[in-house]
DNA sequence: TCGATTTGCCTAAAGGTATTAGGCATATGC
DNA sequence: GCATATGCCTAATACCTTTAGGCAAATCGA
């Protein structure tokens, strides 16, 4: 019988596509091997086991955002690179969400070590050489930033804003008018 | 052979107990039957499914974290109410990580509805009274103060903010600052 | 090009979780 | 004290995960 050409790439595809349709903690790897019409026993050989699925999807999806934001960042600067960044993941997480979900995977020391992670760090200071911040202060602002992008994308994703006026559109540029307003004027301790 | 008991509530109660002991989703109807000394099926005439035993440790954990926070806020105002807001959140995700994971359950609205979800969001604009911000400034203010307590402890609590100097404690505060400068100078559209 | 070896996918099997159906004993109420 | 309702149990089905061992297809060396 043929093989079906299965690599621990094509898998981590495969499963950030299954994320993305029935969430990331629904990602089986049973249903993986439906999907390449293949025994679940022959995923074995490409994955240690469903753990490390999650983990490669993880770190997938981790890269791909942070190429995103690396294009979106490229040749601007002050709120206009504030702005791009905070679209790129809130416009990630709503295309991809089981992706999104994804990054959030606790990961190990090594794994986070080798994962794109260092790069969002970096991307977060690039974005904030626009604005007037020494040390510690851009370490705080940096940790304020991951924290307000990624809890409103998670509470607007989890349907947290739901059901209620103004729109989430709004209330998402007043943030960033916000959060330029506060960068540009960080108050001191 | 003896009853054990067993009633929705104490399966609830000792559910986030597990979640805080094994994390919110490895809590597992068959777990709980073991810590009860009883066999599986015997939860199913307590509770629907595996479900509904999450969504009853979810509005659980919602109630008991707006009562902490309804306590903390008697009596204050202001920044010291807003801190003291935020730092309920934050011990209480610290003390009962599982719990805290249940909070962020996607619920259907009839559960959301009958949630404590209604006085979490009441709470958050009576800390902004504080503040000087009308409609539809109070709402968006609501979205970010909640985005950022979120964002900030689900990052923390993943370990988003390892290994890197300054502690994190540090960080709380200064970003409690900035957002209390933030609210007292919130910028026009 | 043929034989040897590696590699890829399969069958088989064990163990865990979720869920339903049906039974017997223990409480509860008249 | 008896009838009923209720609580927990046994049994069975259906997934999902993971390991062991086997056969055939691809690959490599001569």
């Amino acid at each position: 019988m043929a093989r079906a050409g299965l690599t621990a790439e094509r898998l981590t595809r495969a499963g950030a596509e299954l994320a993305d349709e029935v969430g990331f903690d629904q990602v089986t790897v049973s249903e993986l091997a439906r999907r390449f019409d293949v025994k679940v026993a022959s995923l074995y050989s490409h994955l240690r086991n469903s753990q490390e699925l999650k983990t490669r999807i993880a770190l997938f999806a981790l890269e791909e955002l942070a190429d995103r934001v690396a294009a979106a960042l490229a040749g601007r600067a002050g709120k206009d690179a504030l702005a791009a960044f905070a679209n790129v993941y809130r416009d990630y997480a709503r295309e991809h969400p089981g992706r999104y979900a994804a990054t959030q995977l606790r990961l190990t020391p090594e794994e986070a070590a080798a994962s794109a992670g260092g790069r969002h760090a970096q991307m977060t200071r690039a974005v904030l050489r626009g604005y007037d911040l020494g040390e510690p202060d851009q370490t705080h602002a940096v940790r304020l930033l991951g924290s307000v992008f990624h809890g409103y994308v998670s509470l607007e994703m989890g349907g947290g804003f739901s059901h209620s006026a103004p729109d989430t559109q709004e209330t998402w540029s007043r943030v960033l008018d916000a959060l330029d307003a506060l960068l540009r004027n960080w108050p001191a301790p």
